[in-house]
DNA sequence: CTTCCTTAAATTGGATCCAATAATCAACTT
DNA sequence: AAGTTGATTATTGGATCCAATTTAAGGAAG
């Protein structure tokens, strides 16, 4: 009986999200295979599967490598999610939003203003936000009606951020942090009310500058990265 | 030995988007590894590849079936691929062509620009139109240099494109067509124009709206396809 | 000491076997 | 006659087996 409950893609993925199998590392079937106690029929699915998804990259005949990205690979999949959630927006203005939508976002921004209403801001209120930030932007995706943004989203979603692990934030300098996770957050009330306002190119506009918030604020991660000190969000803020 | 030189991922798709396998069509394993010669282990495989790229849907305990979209299904993801095709052209702007770049896309320009001197529009032409097409946008992806537009691309390439198959043209209306792949076409000459000249957000607006020229254009191509009239491009045009 | 060739190990891909589970159909009971 | 229950079938999921191929290593020869 294998402890997991849940499926090998799911296990895997959160594996190499987590950084418990690192970046660049070199995947075999039957070393994980055994490693989850599974044969290596699933391993072999899973492995595709991820490849499919971005997190993995094919290697002749040497198996599989979690893939490594660059910086240069990190902006360009904030640029495309940008864009993808700018639509997003744009398209929820256009169809409107249902009272119960209204009712979450507002209650979901509210809780986020709680958040900064506090002198200090800690790792546990990072925590709430990312679970705040996450489902606001999953709200707009939905009401936007349109499969297709969230079909090209998900093959984006984990691709830049397999080599490093978390929350783009620096632990060492929460005062700091803080003001940026306040302006991003500013952002969601503007997005809301220009939602709201069936304003669809201002929402667009918005949404895709706040794509940006997500770590291209100051562009110094890469060092922040090499000190241990960054996490990065796989969803943005 | 089994026939067939390339994988089963590759045939499978292909049979899909040829409309061998219909729309709607239930897939179950052994039948289809029957068919095809081998065993369940490579469709297996396949199957979910083929789901992850949104050709498939999971019945649960019915195996497969070949995804068949709505007419807003395929308005939406011209939007998405609006949006991802125009970020390619802004981004192509921004970072610059080179010669060789320049040079093939004149070329092709050109290509495109020889289909309609002539009086006659055929759907010989059609198919040239076709290849120029694909290879001009590929052109502009490439240089965007940046690899998520392309990863994004892929989960949505073919998702609109399981129920109907092939050019989205009306053969009995060529006339009429000709018109709007020349419309196209002239598109083409405006983004060249506007990414040579590295005007990035023009590009963009120009390649957002070339998206609709996809099948936009007038909207009665729901009657069309129940006519058999109807073929789309797996890609825009 | 280096290089080339041969051989063994590693590794993936495909086929088949077995188990678990859900759907379908038929028979039996009320 | 209809509903319920049980059995059979269909179908997927995982495990193991076999084949093919590539990489790596080791030994022999120059």
């Amino acid at each position: 009986m294998t402890s997991s409950g849940l499926n090998i893609i799911t296990t895997l993925r959160q594996m190499i999200l987590t950084g418990e199998l690192q970046a660049g590392e070199r995947l075999a079937e039957i070393p994980i295979a055994e490693r989850l106690h599974v044969s290596r029929t699933p391993i072999r699915i899973a492995f595709r599967a991820l490849e499919q998804e971005g997190l993995l990259t094919k290697l002749p005949r040497r198996g599989y490598e979690v893939r490594s990205v660059s910086a240069i690979d990190i902006e360009g999949a904030i640029e495309v999610r940008g864009v993808l959630e700018g639509l997003a927006a744009r398209q929820a203005a256009e169809n409107g939003l249902s009272q119960q939508q209204v009712d979450e976002m507002k209650m979901l921004l509210t809780t986020g203003d709680l958040l900064f209403a506090d002198a200090v801001f800690t790792e546990a209120d990072v925590e709430s936000y990312h679970h705040m930030n996450q489902r606001f932007h999953q709200l707009i995706i939905e009401a936007a009606k349109n499969p297709a943004i969230q079909a090209a989203l998900t093959r984006n979603a984990h691709m830049p951020f397999a080599s490093v692990n978390a929350l783009a934030i620096d632990k060492n300098n929460m005062q700091q942090e803080a003001k940026r996770f306040a302006f991003a957050h500013q952002q969601h009330h503007h997005v809301f009310h220009a939602i709201s306002a069936q304003q669809g190119a201002r929402a667009e506009g918005i949404m895709r500058e706040h794509a940006h918030a997500t770590l291209g604020f100051d562009r110094n991660y890469h060092k922040l990265e090499q000190r241990g000190a960054l996490t990065i969000f796989s969803q943005p803020l």
